[in-house]
DNA sequence: GATGAATGAGGCTTCATTCAT
DNA sequence: CATGAATGAAGCCTCATTCAT
């Protein structure tokens, strides 16, 4: 019990530790002095400073798997908003709570060494597999236009996470609500008003490159 | 002249390993090795291992920033839709043509200090003030439909930064001309088929928070 | 207790060698290498080569500042000339006792920077207003002759420095209470017979200068 | 000719550059860059930066050294009260007419090395045998009371040796003339009044010490 | 378990000197 | 001769990790 909490005490300001300033520039230093346990006891709890980097992210990671949830398509148009909406906001809502961890994934995971790549790699291929599914499904029930599933899942990735990249980097932005609300109309309708996209045939116009 | 090369040299073989290692695992050694020059000639060409990150990434932005334009909506809606491919492949063709500045930009630029974290913020910032006012203009020209230009200003960096990242961490993904059309495609239509959105009036919901 | 033992081992070590090879020639890996510790526990216990030499410094100048003590006149001739013999004893003692710190007071510490010289410069002054204030009273007492007390301070705090500068450098001298005699008969008397210098009236004479 | 020119600007603008900064902390780049010749130059003219030091001094001692002549004590007190003003004089006013000289001399060439320790010992050395001699000589013509030539020798050289190094240091203190006039007087007549002085008997008092 | 003193590998930078042009 | 680019040895300091108490 006691060993649990100091464990936990730990890792809780390790993350404000990191979140504030970076994985490599944080000392165990900082750590244990914002813990208030000595040198030793870190060790005692903790391989090493990049195996609670780790553990942190692992444990964001695993949260963050629970709160997407694939789109069942079959419970109607309505129902597909609902999901995707309850989708961003559950990711987005959770890591808006907890900047610090916000900050950890966004900021300070990245480009960290090919061990954390290799994380967040697969962290980030499960969204999207989940993602290309779900846009596959609502393809064939007639909800999803036709498109290129793997480039667009990232699109959709990359809309959610420059959000809140920009908000862990201090951006002044709308409340969580518009946001939300911002993302899914935008992944939803795109930028453009209805009658002006369906004159353009842009899918269709071949594109000259280099 | 000579002056000039070497300096370039080191410059390269710097990128070369700041893609490969990141900034931090990076040494000096690693650089003047790869460049093939003793460690003071590095210093005579370079003030600190920092200054030589910077200048790389001052140097990238320079490029970048020269590669995108506010959008004119006077040429009608094909030239909107022009310009913005124009734009989307002149960032994304730059990039993906420079797979090691790629790399530095979107992951080893990520968290490194207050310092980068500022510049790049300032670099991101002016893409969004021209996204922004692009989105404004449209939506006077009724290109646009109504929509909060900050937040979406950031989902359509977004779509273009995921879409390169994961291209910078090896992600298999189709070619560039594929993926320019898919971004545009998806920023113009969003995902859903025009006749299933029209049907849905989110944007009108209240939706309810925690 | 153990804490302070490591501190003052590694500062008597620095002290040797500074000593030994002066302030710039000697490297932090002389000190722990005399020291017989690791590189990291010298700066667990100092800030830095500098500090270490500070506070050398600091502490010789702080047990010299204790060893001399204004003259009180009012105690007759032969008082002030004890007084005169303690100051001189004290301040000498304790240097020729400690040959390391004589050494590094009068020829490591000498034009070493800035910072060093002011904290030299400030010790010194406390001597020299102290024997001003001491010529003054004694004039005053009408036991000091009329003399210009500025000069003349730092001719007494000269002669006493460059004695102990040349024991410092290794000439061979006479043992410690012929040299404080010496040195005390030479500052009462001068050079000369007093039926000599008694004719000369060479203060009045004008000084001719180019 | 040309030559000759070169190599005297280059000794002048490092003599400057050490008395400003320092021997250590004075760079080769410092004394071209004041010199206006290019690196390899320097080197064409001098083996090191340690032999621009070495000539620097070398050629000062040899000035110092004719300044400054045995006394002859036959031409009576007054002539001798002269001859020792002139050597005094020409000491000081040498140095206190090149500042640079006076400070390399007595702040920088202090405990640089065991080389230039040895160096400033012979040079101090010939100056002391010469004071010791005149001592002696003085004493046998019954002008010089009788006193410890080698400690006395060294309490004279420091009056004049302090004076010069506080002036160097930046101390306030009265013009040339005065302070020769002061130094003189103090080493002739000592501090006290001579009715004082002539009521102690100090010399012949036993010293204690620890 | 807990502590915190000790460790030492490893990184960055400076600068006197050399050498090709 | 003059130049200045190139060199690399050497020094200082940090900090993750270990270990004796």
């Amino acid at each position: 019990m006691r060993r649990e909490e100091r464990r936990a005490r730990i890792l809780a300001c390790a993350l404000e530790v990191f979140a504030q300033k970076g994985y490599h520039s944080s000392t165990v230093a900082d750590i244990i002095k914002k813990a208030a346990v000595a040198r030793g006891t870190f060790y005692l709890y903790f391989k090493s400073k990049r195996s609670v980097f780790d553990e942190l992210l692992d444990d964001l990671i695993a949260v963050l798997n629970s709160k997407v949830r694939p789109i069942d398509a079959s419970r109607g148009h309505a129902g597909v908003v609902a999901q995707m909406e309850a989708n961003v906001d559950g990711f987005m809502g959770y890591l808006l709570d907890n900047p610090a961890m916000l900050r950890v994934l966004l900021a300070e995971a990245v480009g960290l060494d090919p061990g954390f790549d290799k994380k967040m790699n697969e962290f980030y291929t499960r969204f999207l597999e989940l993602l290309e599914r779900s846009l596959n499904t609502g393809h064939v029930m007639k909800v999803v236009r036709h498109l290129n599933t793997k480039v667009v899942s990232l699109c959709i990735l990359g809309s959610v996470k420059e959000v809140l990249y920009q908000t862990a980097m201090g951006r002044n932005l709308p409340n969580r609500d518009v946001m939300v609300r911002e993302i899914l109309n935008y992944n939803i309708r795109g930028l453009m008003l209805p009658e002006v996209a369906g004159m353009l045939n842009y899918s269709n116009k071949k594109t000259k490159k280099t």
